[in-house]
DNA sequence: ACTATTTGACCAAA
DNA sequence: TTTGGTCAAATAGT
């Protein structure tokens, strides 16, 4: 069996959490305001009775920039801040979000970030629930995946959702991005490489081989490969031991900031059975 | 004008 | 009581 891949110390924190849209927390003195909207849309709260688990999950996102660092932050969806906390024994302050599309659609999809202590380039992002409103401006590039109804991220979170919320979860790599482009080891120092490439891969990767096309030379272990837009499979795991979840934005502090992806080589299976791999492609 | 963020207060759970 | 999550008024930004 795959073992597990999310070591992250959150994703224990804040795994399942009951969500119950009945009770109406009296809210004394502050409730006088606002009467609609929100808060008839919540529904957490309550004793682990009621409603179903919501899912929950983290991801760890290292920044390599000290600038912009919101938009590597971005994760396809727009979201609406509406709190921030300092956390005891954390030196950064919690940040809470939700999706911008409640009022709209209902989306009760939230996450929370926070920046690691140990390494401050590393951000954990709990999300928490899953997007029920689509984001038209995500879908697949093009060409692949003409499915008319492409699993947007909110379907395949709920479909994950229904189908092993039990326990843990594998580390799974729902992540839509768009980026321009480019590769940054981190061992490297950072240039300032205009290119735009528009990756011809990735595009779809639900099972399909593929390869990187550019890799950091200086490191085995780990790959940069850019991408324009992309989007992982969200059952996808990697096979063997030592798994990964973590998806790294390398990004340089350039006009216009670059981001890429760091992924480790090697072969890939989805849990659905499907299998491919990330060969280590001719770099020169 | 509107919309998004900040930030202290409020509330529930621990 | 302490802590974490949310609310919402105030503020900032457009």
């Amino acid at each position: 069996m795959v073992s597990m891949n999310m070591g992250h110390p959150s994703s224990q924190i804040l795994r399942s959490m009951v969500a119950t849209g009945t009770s109406q927390p009296p809210r004394s003195s502050r409730s006088h305001r606002s009467e609609n909207s929100d808060k008839d849309l919540r529904e957490n709260r309550s004793p682990p009775s009621k409603r179903r688990t919501i899912a929950s999950w983290t991801k760890q996102i290292r920044v390599y920039s000290k600038m912009g660092v919101e938009g590597y932050l971005d994760d396809g969806y727009s979201w609406r801040k509406y709190g921030q906390k300092g956390i005891h024994g954390a030196k950064y302050p919690r940040g809470y979000y939700r999706c911008a599309e409640r009022n709209v659609r209902g989306c009760m999809a939230t996450k929370q970030v926070q920046r690691s202590d140990q390494d401050p380039t590393v951000f954990e992002i709990n999300y928490r629930g899953n997007h029920s409103c689509t984001m038209a401006s995500y879908e697949f590039p093009s060409s692949v995946n003409p499915e008319n109804q492409e699993p947007t991220l909110s379907t395949i979170a709920q479909q994950q959702n229904a189908e092993q919320q039990p326990s843990d979860r594998v580390g799974f790599l729902d992540q839509s991005f768009a980026s321009s482009s480019l590769h940054y080891p981190l061992t490297s120092t950072i240039k300032t490489e205009e290119q735009v490439l528009l990756s011809p891969v990735i595009e779809n990767n639900m099972g399909k081989n593929f390869s990187c096309p550019y890799v950091s030379p200086s490191t085995s272990e780990t790959t940069y490969f850019s991408v324009n837009s992309f989007r992982w499979h969200p059952k996808l795991a990697r096979s063997g031991s030592e798994i990964n979840d973590v998806i790294s934005v390398a990004t340089s502090s350039t006009n216009p900031p670059f981001a890429g992806l760091e992924f480790p080589f090697g072969e890939f299976h989805t849990l659905d059975g499907q299998n491919f791999t990330f060969d280590n492609p001719p770099f020169s």
